[in-house]
DNA sequence: CACTACCAAGCAAGCGCTTGCTTTGGCAAC
DNA sequence: GTTGCCAAAGCAAGCGCTTGCTTGGTAGTG
């Protein structure tokens, strides 16, 4: 927005930061996730950061405007650490266990509301503004593809990488709904498990 | 509800009948998956029947009462599938796989749009009804649970059977997202996929 | 004549967003 | 070190519209 702009301390910190927009931005994050979009109001989000809903318009042009905000603040965390994790890891399997870990970290952990806001708000967002949103999620898929792809070079796995992908995504998202770290399964354990999943299983005959 | 009724030729057909409810459920539930619950008016689905909105509360008491109802109905109807698919096949690999290819198939076949409806709009219903549509998902979800059970009984599986359960629900619910049964990969290799990933492998080692 | 199905009209409430104005805090000019 | 200034941030009020649902009445059918 602002050209001129003095050098911020740091790109943002864990999703959002502490300024009016940040703060803004959690909560909406929060309210989104409980409620639903259509049924959070701007009058809501307003008095969860204690101002008044038409000063909510100060900060963003629109509702739609705020989810699409959650959605791309949280995918370029998510981005980042994936790349950090993925730089990190020496081998194809450290690889994708660290994919699925960093996904599932993002999914019950730390970016829990937004990944949620997410998944189950997508189809709150029109068409151009979805755009905008799956563009930045393209570097993300990538690198899911590039691990995927480098693991069935190996062996390492035998199902397709785009449809391996696609079930990984739906375990994964999936747990949001049940998984919780302080129960009988551990995170690692979980982790573990899905990875078992996505390794050894041999694919489908190829018959009709 | 009523305690009197004629006998019905059937109970329902493929889930929506054709008496005035029947459609009106079967075009509540297009648009609730097309639209979102909150997006679509009750003057939408009054209009996709060809009918006033003040007409439809002649059918049903509120408009939260249609989304339970497409709910109930679509519940009951794969309840009944997979107790027939399930009692019809011979050993427990043949009953974990038919699981499986019965939630697939109401998931990216005939009971699309309700399926989605019951994954999607789940939020939108209070609290009290939500609970009148668990009692009834507990006799799908017991089903699978003791498939999963006896097939982990014997050594088919080495995931703890509600972990698996939950892991093999996300993967065929998110199918919704992305599986085209016209596209290169067709539903029973999809199914051996799945079926493949749940078998072999083995569980993650008991490690804090 | 009861019953189902529907129409026509509209109400009360809530919605996203706009407008016009006030307060606040930082900072360069003098 | 006051002073003058301005942009960011917020308030108070409310507009125009949509929403779920109600009401009172009517046509067709067994």
């Amino acid at each position: 927005m602002n050209p001129l702009r003095k050098p911020r301390p740091l790109p943002p910190v864990t999703g959002m930061d502490d300024t009016p927009r940040g703060k803004l931005l959690s909560a909406a994050a929060r309210l989104f996730r409980e409620q639903g979009f259509e049924r959070t109001t701007v009058r809501d989000i307003a008095a969860a950061v204690g101002i008044l809903s038409g000063s909510l318009f100060h900060h963003f042009s629109s509702k739609e405007e705020i989810l699409k905000a959650v959605m791309i603040e949280v995918i370029r965390f998510n981005t980042a650490r994936i790349e950090a994790a993925v730089a990190g890891a020496q081998d194809p399997h450290a690889r994708l266990r660290a994919l699925i870990a960093c996904e599932l970290q993002s999914i019950v952990g730390d970016t829990r509301e937004a990944m949620a806001v997410l998944v189950h708000c997508w189809d709150s967002l029109s068409k151009p503004r979805q755009a905008e949103v799956l563009a930045l999620r393209k570097d993300y898929e990538d690198l899911w593809l590039t691990v995927l792809r480098e693991a069935a070079a190996c062996s390492l796995v035998s199902i397709d990488p785009p449809v391996l992908r696609r079930l990984l995504a739906g375990m994964i998202s999936w747990s949001e709904t049940w998984f919780d770290p302080r129960g009988p399964m551990s995170f690692e354990q979980l982790v573990d498990t899905m990875l078992g999943m996505a390794l050894r299983a041999p694919a489908a005959e190829t018959a009709p």
